[in-house]
RNA sequence: GGAGGGGUGGGAGAGUGGUUAAAUCCACCAGACUGUAAAUCUGGCCGCUUUGCGUACGUUGGUUCGAAUCCAACCCCCUCCA
């Protein structure tokens, strides 16, 4: 049987930068750590052995679409997720919260939670903060999300304030319920929201501490407010959140957003970016992204990058991937996800490293001068 | 030789008098994608000095205010018969 306790312990800082090592009966997490997103229990286009060699500690998993396909039940009768979809390490659920958002043409918001009608077939579906936790147990995930709503910015203050007052109260009640049905070792993040506004992420803040969790996120970013602005709410949010404990910045981002958010003190990422992406042709490089559909890759016999351990990125000519991309042959997506995702895991622990060398600056100065991309 | 069918933009293929620079699909050229309704979506795709102009639906000629659409001749392709 599994056995430990969830636990974070901080390492090395570097101004507000932070490494350190999550760790869970099921293996550690270094941090900052970068999460790749498998909603249907499945990282997209991948074999889990090989999101296990680009480095990844752990993966997402999805409540609303596992509830509706193949069902939580019947996940938990076939041995909880890490064996169905055979990843035996850590993996975070996020609590269907995103989807209150991204599909709000198919929901019904109250106070008791969100009523849905399924993309898939129709069918009606209530969540609410207890149904999402018994759901995020019964998959057995090692770090769960309490329900919450994520709006979209810009957002009145007013209605964000309202907004973000119901995911307090659904914290308080995902708790609740998380202490009654949850296996030992296994963790309950609280999320922070209120829009771009300082004074409401404040009291989001204040009242999930009050609350207590092992680990905070910081939702309701990149939702449409541009990098700027996402950095400033990291500038006046993460000063105030807990240093012994983990923060999350759900659903971000590009490998700038990425950099931009260590710096400030954020230590996991999430993000459909490099799967997305991946599937769809753009591959993110050291100089930057490129789209390998393009014309210009068609006769090019060099790799993505010829120094990486990682076979997607060393074994297969741009000429190559191009060719799989334009013939529709399933290979492509697979090599190019495989690629993003190893550029990702190769940039955090890049960041660790500088982190634990204390020389983030000359990394961010770096990452400057062959993306373009400014950061601080 | 006879009978019938057909020739439309890179390809396939709509369109049978004006609202057609010509549907749609493919190919092609780009772009987007941030807690995944996404192996998806969007834009462009005859030329140019681009709110316009010029060319264009096998070729030539004709009818008409107006033709890819109607008529004539010619060229070419396909099917069947001999």
């Amino acid at each position: 049987m599994l056995s430990g306790a969830f636990s974070f312990s901080l390492g090395a800082t570097d101004g507000a930068a932070r490494c350190g090592v999550i760790s869970t009966p099921r293996g550690d997490i270094a941090t900052p750590a970068f999460m790749p997103v498998g909603t249907a229990g499945t990282v997209k286009a991948m074999l889990p052995d090989h999101v296990r060699a680009t480095g990844a500690d752990i993966v997402l998993g999805n409540t609303y679409h596992l509830m509706l396909r193949p069902g939580a039940e019947r996940v938990a009768a076939l041995g909880g997720l890490h064996t169905f979809m055979n990843w035996p390490r850590p993996i975070l659920t996020d609590s269907g919260g995103f989807q209150v958002m991204s599909l709000s043409k198919l929901r019904k918001l109250t106070e008791e939670g969100v009523s849905f009608q399924s993309h898939i077939d129709g069918s009606k579906h209530m969540l609410t903060p207890e149904r999402s936790i018994e759901i995020q147990c019964l998959l057995g995930a090692d770090i769960q999300m309490q329900l919450d709503e994520c709006p979209a910015i810009p957002i009145a203050e007013d209605a964000a304030r309202e907004s973000m007052l119901l995911s307090a109260r659904w914290a308080a009640r995902s708790k609740a319920a998380f202490e009654e049905t949850s296996a030992p070792g296994q963790a309950l993040f609280g999320i922070v929201q209120g829009a771009n506004y300082e004074t409401l992420r404040r009291e989001s803040l204040d009242k999930l501490m009050e609350i207590g969790f092992p680990g905070y996120a910081i939702g309701g970013l990149a939702v449409g407010e541009g990098r700027d602005e996402m950095f400033r709410v990291l500038d006046f949010t993460c000063p105030h959140m807990p240093r012994e404990k983990p923060r999350y910045l759900m659903g971000v981002g590009k490998p700038a957003d990425i950099v931009g958010a260590v710096a400030r003190g954020v230590d996991m990422f999430d993000c459909v970016a490099p799967t997305r992406s991946g599937r769809h042709g753009q591959a993110w490089t050291r100089s930057g992204p490129v789209n390998i559909k393009n014309a210009q890759f068609a006769d090019d016999p060099t790799p993505l990058d010829p120094a990486s351990d990682c076979p997607a990125s060393r074994d297969y000519s741009k000429a190559y991937l191009h060719h799989l991309f334009r013939a529709g042959e399933y290979l492509g997506p697979m090599l190019l996800t495989w690629h993003n995702l190893q550029y990702y895991q190769d940039l955090m622990a890049g960041l660790r490293t500088a982190i634990a060398a204390g020389s983030l600056a000359d990394f961010i100065a770096g990452f400057k001068a062959e993306t373009g991309e400014t950061v601080v």
